[in-house]
DNA sequence: GATGAATGAGAGTTCATTCAT
DNA sequence: AATGAATGAACTCTCATTCAT
């Protein structure tokens, strides 16, 4: 089974946004100061208010780019895949995994800054992370319906299998013991398992 | 089969723990302030501090006191399971989802706040967590060994069961639509599929 | 005409407050920053925050003072006064003319600095004058009904001798040529001179 | 008596300056950012930097401008009546009055942000202050040697004088209950009380 | 055992101003 | 003549922490 390891071409963050995904990611929003991303960035603090208007829309913006593009991912592989249940379920998977090993930093922020997004944004984000659950929760339903999976439980499956994906940018390094193509096998394995793939 | 899902009994924290556990869960650690965690708990700023060093001692005790109070009922589940690698599992996958469901706050804190931690604490928490997934680690591996469990990736089978399981923590609601035992039993079924235990 | 010109016994205001007060009238309430007043006070910063729960309160605070100070002092001669109009009228430009004499500070802050005012408090400080208006209003008015006082406008007159009252804040000196009771005696003849009052 | 209310013709301000005035009045020199001007005069800030040295250059010649003006006006209507000195009382406070009135705005800015120019440009303001009171104090002293006023306090009674003019810039509104012609009719009549003027 | 008062340091943000283009 | 981008300094305000009482 060729699984195509590209990695995937997240569109460039600026120079201010890749730094203030960096400090995020090493100190959290609240743990991060302007200062420090402006240095960080090679600014000065109003040169970084001139492109964003506050630390939050920093914030913001890297959510909203994260979770799109994983969206926008999701649906290429699925569009690209066969469309029997179990070739969408690979898809879908090694997509996840993909996507959490290459971008571990907006993949990581995406699920660990939600509580410091404003409210409005935070209502945003968590329609998009839900939209996100929804597309595996649909992908495992058509294969239990067509017989092809046998989980009895497929909505907390789905629920364990794409956090089994999501936590891969915890801890997954590029140049540790799996090269990314063995990492998204085994988890492909291991997740057909979960949901009791035929075969 | 019959699974004790009985409340743990962690014990208890104090008011000021208990307020400061609170503030971490809903704003994170750097994004609470002293004066609210006091204001919470109903003391004075220096009533809290006569009973704690710091703000970052505070987190270090809750972590400590989350990190060893799983450990404890993991090795207690453990103890009071047969001693075949499918009691075994079940025991620990049954004591990890009831942890994570019942004592949502200090699991929360336990893995959303570790970068917030001194090095010191850290590195003793990163000792603690990586004893915590031996624990699963070696099961699996037993029940491999013996032949009862069928993956073939029994080191991130592992991993993956023990995110899932620790997830909880972020949805479980004791109000929501599963009972803890119906919670249990179907994360109990989901995880012996993910291994493939025989039977 | 025997006057009374002792200093008004104004409430004292806090050191904070008085060194604001003062900032504020050499500076203006923009041009003022926390940091100066906090120098003037002989405090840091944050132990002027301590008292006051933003630059904003201060001058809420101040010119909240001034106004009831004022209407309070007014009310206090007008109630000491015999009841005819012309005396009603000599206590009330006497007391105006000695608190902005004596006053100069809250006096002047209390016209020059409404726009400052949150909406709220503006709303609120704008009612008072508008009643510390209305008493000159009404005194004025009861003499021309009583035909003690000659002026055909008696709105505008009264508008005006409140206005030259007021503006003594802007300039009069205690060490000046002119004693607090000269200028008292000399503002009287020209304020009565200015209603036409008789005789 | 016929009184010419004529708009005064002051000289236009560039779009620029218009744009500070406005913002002047609202939010005082300091409570104005050049970026508000700016935005106000439909330019970017360097854009405004091209014409103004700086934004206390703005108030200078706003101040300039505006005390310049009154004084012109006031020999002008001094010039154009009659010499004897009811006459000349009754132009130059009717020039006071119209100008507050129809020049609300460089009329407030005028005596409200006198601090808040630099030291020298202060030290002009002022002197052009004192001029513009000189007129009226002249023409007092001339009324009251020719024994057409009756003031025993002619000093006094200019200043008071002048004070309720100039307040009109903070009240009087062109769309409000009284038209200029009856304003100006009817602060003349008070300023003649106020002089004890003959007749 | 508890608190009102205080502080140095630093937070996010905006200031007036300049410069390369 | 006009602007996007940049900056040092300063803004209001809050931080974690301490100390006299």
């Amino acid at each position: 089974m060729a699984i195509d390891t590209t990695p995937s071409a997240l569109t460039p963050l600026s120079p201010i946004l890749e730094a203030a995904q960096e400090c995020f990611v090493e100190q959290g929003y609240h743990g991060t100061s302007i200062r420090v991303i402006a240095a960080r960035a090679g600014l000065s603090v109003p040169g970084l208010y001139h492109h964003y208007r506050s630390k939050q829309q920093m914030l913001q913006d890297l959510m909203k780019h994260a979770m799109t593009s994983l969206y926008r991912q999701s649906e290429d592989a699925l569009a690209a895949a066969a469309s029997d249940p179990l070739a969408q379920f690979n898809a879908l998977v090694g997509c996840l995994v993909r996507f959490h090993a290459f971008e571990r930093a907006p993949a990581f922020i995406a699920y660990s800054e939600i509580r410091s997004l404003d409210e409005e944004a935070r209502r945003e984000h968590i329609a998009r992370r839900d939209a996100q659950q929804r597309l595996m929760d649909q992908v495992i339903e058509a294969g239990v319906a067509a017989g092809e999976f046998s989980t009895p439980h497929p909505t907390e499956a789905s629920r364990a299998i794409v956090t089994m994906c999501t936590s891969v940018a915890q801890w997954y390094r590029m140049d540790g013991p799996l090269t990314p193509d063995e990492l998204v096998d085994r988890y492909l394995v291991i997740a057909r398992m979960t949901i009791g793939a035929r075969g």
